[in-house]
DNA sequence: GTTCTAGAAC
DNA sequence: GTTCTAGAAC
């Protein structure tokens, strides 16, 4: 208002004591420098600057737009040049300050449009930012609005823009503005756009290993462009490219080669898009022909990718020159697969996403079939990343693997991939070896090799199309695992859902254990036979979590012959062995065999016989011991919530004299409504497909009543010492329930 | 003082 | 699942 008014057009230059104060509007993502732009040119500027920016005006608080437009309208009246510090990546966002500019004001755009990887690394890293855009989100926040960014044209009303694309560019505007003395102005024009019609840039994620490079560098347009790459990859304009380093204090963040770094991106939910990254297999040592590993890689990623929902394929490799990505991008291209849920990515697998900014929940390893670590490549560089527990989590999943077969392991959230890089789940994976120098050379036939890679495929992909699945769960009842877990919760996760073929690997596994077990047992070594790949699991319904201390039973059932001494009987579908800490005189467990049954809550109407299997056996043993002790009771049933993983029915003699049973827990856990009857059970399956559950905790802390007459007692010894003299009939409802006595002990005791 | 329980650790 | 143990209950 107090300024001159209209006389600028013939105001002569120079002989100002004010120069016209210039806006800039900056525009790139979080992490692309702004800041640092600004305060450079502010240190070393003679002209009046104020920065306006949204990170720091709310002060503390989130800032807005509208206090940005308030503060820059403030700025320029007082002659002062405003940078608008904030993202500016659509037009949308920029009209109102380009308004508020003009005509007064040179507008100008400073475009700081640097690789996303190299925006999402900074924003990563920056701890304290104003932004407080820090960690996990970063990466999909920067994609987000990359993903979204339209670049600036004059025709928005700009007078003058100037793109940076790479450290050069940045350090030569930084220039031209600090050297902007208060009466200097800038030509007018667009600069430094490298290609302004470029709204496809290299389509395939490509990420390149970080290397640094002198900060003075020149542009980075190397344009090693793959020209498949676009065709396959439907990224938006993400004209990103270049040597980037744009400050002192970042440069030696400085990255190499172009950078279309994250492409096809999902738009809010990135880090929870299910994401499977895998190595190409059999192609490097084991010296698979590309062409045909890229047509059956192709082929089966066709196959998969409608089956897994949203969640997306991507094909990882070392070196951008690698034949098998260029092969398998240009097959994908020509067969038109959904960009957005195949493409191929260049970058190290340890490290996608810390690196690359790629989210993968799930990787793939090229095993060895021993399932050890070491060796060389993706297997050794995956086991090394991950710490010794995914060596630990693997030995217990399986021992060794077969061509063909993948076995999903569950990654410990301690384990550095989990927590660096949002990796729950590694597949090994064992393709067909043409190797001579190798296990198992297929010596060049490739009708044999192609049969298991494509099974190889198969396996992976169904192997993570069964985590999607089980990941998906509705909330409530499941806890993302990237969020919440604990280790134990892993083993659930993993359980793949059943294939057809799966189920056939399974009964083949089965059966050889049943027969090996009938024959002493001598076949069954852990390194001379395939191990069950632990794919005959069923969809379960809960998702309790196993400790270590829960497994033993799960393994005799696995492997009973191992376990002589505890076992009793051993037969296709069960085991039977003493309760290792009795609960009465006579306690044991019919235990099932059927892997991936660990409880009650698993139980369907497919386990039906089963159920009536384990409970003839269980009755047949009562009988035993009634015949040895006439005066028993047993009574047989499951926990509703048990304590040991695998399927098992307690056969236990109701005299509870033993001095195993200690806890309040123990005696309801076999007295009230907690255990359940197993003729109850096969009633509740048989007729509504599941069993009814009891697994309320407050069952397990009720008063202590003797199981006969009812009556109460204040803790264990009282009513131990009342149990061991009570002769009260039992409750109907029990009796009800099929308690198994001898003949002249119905009912009611002598 | 002893007995018993409940929760943590394994 | 058990073991261990602090501390509550008696």
């Amino acid at each position: 208002m107090d300024m001159e008014i209209d006389d600028d057009t013939y105001r002569p230059k120079g002989r100002e004591e004010k120069g016209k104060p210039i806006m800039v509007i900056m525009v790139g993502a979080p992490g692309s420098g702004k800041s640092t732009f600004c305060d450079q040119v502010m240190r070393l500027s003679t002209r009046p600057w104020i920065r306006v920016c949204q990170d720091t005006i709310g002060n503390g608080k989130a800032g807005t737009k509208a206090q940005c437009l308030k503060s820059a309208a403030n700025a320029l009246e007082d002659g002062k040049s405003v940078f608008i510090d904030r993202c500016n990546l659509d037009s949308e966002q920029r009209k109102e300050f380009v308004k508020l500019g003009r005509p007064q004001v040179d507008v100008h755009a400073v475009v700081l449009d640097l690789p996303a990887k190299l925006c999402i690394s900074r924003s990563v890293k920056r701890s304290g930012h104003e932004g407080n855009l820090q960690g996990g989100r970063a990466a999909a926040v920067v994609n987000r609005m990359l993903q979204n960014k339209e670049l600036p044209k004059l025709s928005e009303g700009f007078t003058r823009i100037i793109f940076c694309q790479n450290e050069s560019d940045v350090q030569a505007a930084l220039s031209t503005y600090s050297a902007l003395g208060p009466l200097d102005t800038l030509p007018q024009g667009a600069f430094g756009q490298k290609n302004p019609e470029a709204k496809v840039q290299v389509g395939i994620m490509k990420f390149f290993k970080k290397k640094e490079i002198p900060a003075n560098a020149g542009p980075a347009t190397n344009g090693v462009q793959d020209s498949a790459s676009s065709q396959i990859s439907e990224e938006k304009d993400l004209g990103l490219k270049g040597v980037v380093s744009v400050s002192a204090n970042t440069g030696k963040e400085l990255t190499e080669g172009e950078e279309p770094v994250v492409g096809s991106v999902d738009s809010d939910s990135l880090n929870e898009t299910p994401t499977l990254a895998f190595p190409s297999l059999s192609t490097s040592d084991f010296q698979f022909n590309h062409e045909k590993a890229s047509e059956i890689i192709v082929e089966k990623v066709e196959e998969f990718v409608d089956k897994i929902g949203n969640a997306r394929l991507v094909l990882v490799d070392m070196t951008h020159r690698s034949k098998i990505l260029s092969l398998v991008r240009a097959k994908a291209s020509k067969k038109n697969i959904d960009s957005s849920k195949f493409f191929t990515f260049v970058g190290d697998i340890t490290q996608l996403y810390s690196q690359g900014g790629l989210c993968c929940n799930v990787i793939a390893n090229a095993a060895n079939w021993r399932l050890k670590p070491g060796g060389g490549g993706v297997n050794a560089a995956i086991f090394s990343a991950a710490g010794p527990t995914l060596d630990a989590a693997t030995k217990e999943q399986a021992k060794s693997l077969r061509p063909g077969n993948a076995v999903v392991v569950p990654l410990a959230s301690t384990s550095p991939l989990f927590s660096r890089e949002g990796v729950t789940h590694v597949i090994h994976v064992l393709g067909p070896n043409m190797n001579p120098q190798r296990p198992n050379c297929l010596d060049n036939d490739y009708i044999t090799g192609c049969k298991i890679l494509r099974e190889a495929y198969t396996s992976l992909f169904e192997g993570f199309a069964s985590i999607v699945k089980t990941q998906a769960i509705p909330k409530g009842t499941y806890q993302n695992p990237r969020f919440k877990q604990s280790e134990a919760q892993h083993h659930l996760e993993s359980a793949p859902r059943n294939g057809d073929k799966r189920e056939n690997v399974h009964e083949y596994d089965k059966r050889k254990r049943c027969k090996g077990s009938q024959e002493e047992g001598q076949t069954d070594t852990p390194d001379s036979s395939p191990v069950n790949p632990r794919y005959g699991k069923i969809e379960r319904s809960t998702n309790k979590a196993w400790g270590p201390w829960a497994q033993s039973l799960y393994h005799i059932a696995m492997q009973p012959e191992k376990n002589k001494d505890s076992v009793l009987e051993i037969s296709d579908d069960v085991v039977v062995l003493n309760d290792l800490y009795p609960k009465g005189r006579r306690h044991l467990l019919v235990l099932s065999r059927h892997e991936g049954l660990d409880c009650l809550a698993d139980v369907r109407k497919v386990h039906l016989q089963l159920l009536r299997t384990m409970h003839a056996i269980g009755l047949k043993w009562a009988e035993k011991f009634l015949h040895e002790d006439a005066s028993l009771v047993f009574r047989l049933g499951y926990h509703s919530e048990p304590s040991m993983r695998q399927l098992h029915l307690h056969v236990v003699s109701q005299d509870f004299d033993s001095k195993h049973l200690k806890h309040k827990k123990h005696w309801n856990s076999f007295n009230t409504a907690f255990f359940r009857d197993s003729v109850d059970v096969m009633e509740e399956v048989s007729s509504h497909g599941e069993a009814i559950l009891k697994d309320d905790e407050k069952l397990l802390s009720m008063e202590l009543r003797c199981h006969r007459c009812r009556s109460a007692h204040p803790n264990i010894p009282k009513l131990k010492s009342h149990i061991s003299k009570c002769r009260a009939p039992f409750p109907a409802n029990v009796l009800k329930n099929g308690l198994v006595c001898a003949p002249n002990n119905a009912n009611n005791d002598p």
